[in-house]
DNA sequence: GTCATCATGTAAGCCGTTACATGATTGC
DNA sequence: GCAATCATGTAACGGCTTACATGATGAC
């Protein structure tokens, strides 16, 4: 629940977005594995939509104006403004695009949901990073930062392993050695980003938006 | 499903063991994080036992013989400090509980599920790994290759493309940098693992039982 | 006029977790 | 005798997936 819901807060602060094109981007970041499927999706949409952190923009049935459009545009606006009329007036007449936007509720939750210290799985981690750029210099610290406690105690219990009994194969070992050395090369990583942070103590929360 | 299965039924084929030692050595496993909850193992191991892939070895209880015991005290004692060194060395005293043992059933089993090319997933590969020994040679550099193809199928795609309007921060590109280092790393560790397989062709699979 | 793609949803079910319920054995 | 640990289970529930059902739009 957490993770997939900061993914979609998250994408929804850049662009409003309707479910499908939301997916893509979804499936774009890294760390959410293969595509989130649709039957997660949209409930949680609904989810967000009814507690109020997301709503419906407008419905849409023409191509978005990013979009070139072939011909009359007057024609098409035209379609898309009637469309859009009595898709509002029925509230789910016919069925088009429901893009969706953040609401000032929505920006709050995916604050608090950036900065939730009880999150600590790793999936969440790599999503939190995706838009940590929301965060304050201070904030976006103690997160890598707690990520760094975490993986250094992982990395400390590694040799913890091993009851009485255990066959232990040289293919165990190696699997052993790998997932350190992987915990290590995380650490090294999470040391990069943390050392690029500004090291102000100005307080004030300086959000960085890096592009 | 499929991986829990392979967990208990590699670690069976070691020893018989009863569950609660099961899920300690489950934890020692690398990929299996946390620690598989006893409400996930036994309905699990009921399952394996009930398609006759596991059978109980022994159900030991305090010495309140439901059947006659015809025999002496020392005679159960004796039975029950051999198994105690064959099955459970876990330093502590047998009581109450229920030994499993893996059937011949339960080890084709094993073998389907290590060979089974259909299951890709990142941490069915890890156990797969952990139990790789009882395979030919043949066999796991199939199971290897598979990987490989696998891991340098999403480094590739790795440089997917970001849609237009799509918000690259630093920290994505970064995050972006860290998954294709770390997918390099993990294609490098698995080239050393092909790479120390005997590079025999005589087709009679020879299980290494490298210790 | 039909096929691929875009687009939104619901239903069934798997797989796993936490919390609960129970009891035996050991150490103090 | 009492707490901690060992040991086995069940029940409730949660999140996510697949498969299903529906419909619009654009290309050929």
């Amino acid at each position: 629940m957490a993770m997939i819901d900061i993914a979609i807060l998250g994408l929804l602060k850049e662009n409003d977005l309707h479910g499908y094109e939301l997916r893509k981007r979804l499936s774009e970041l890294p760390g959410s594995r293969p595509t989130v499927s649709f039957g997660s999706l949209y409930p949680a949409l609904s989810r967000l939509e009814r507690a109020g952190f997301v709503k419906a923009v407008t419905y849409e049935t023409s191509p978005t104006p990013s979009a070139p459009m072939s011909g009359s545009l007057q024609g098409e606006l035209a379609a898309f403004r009637a469309h859009r009329q009595s898709a509002a007036q029925t509230g789910r007449g016919s069925r088009g695009k429901k893009v969706y936007g953040l609401t000032d509720r929505g920006s709050q939750r995916l604050h608090e949901l950036l900065v939730d210290p009880d999150v600590t799985d790793d999936r969440a981690f790599d999503v939190r990073v995706a838009f940590c750029h929301h965060l304050t210099t201070a904030e976006r610290l103690a997160l890598f930062e707690a990520r760094r406690s975490e993986l250094a105690r992982r990395r400390d219990q590694g040799g913890r392993r091993r009851g009485p009994g255990a066959h232990v194969t040289s293919y165990l070992r190696s699997l052993l050695e790998r997932d350190t050395a992987a915990i290590t090369a995380d650490l090294a990583w999470l040391e990069r980003l943390i050392a690029a942070e500004p090291a102000d103590e100005d307080g004030a929360g300086n959000r960085g938006e890096h592009r």
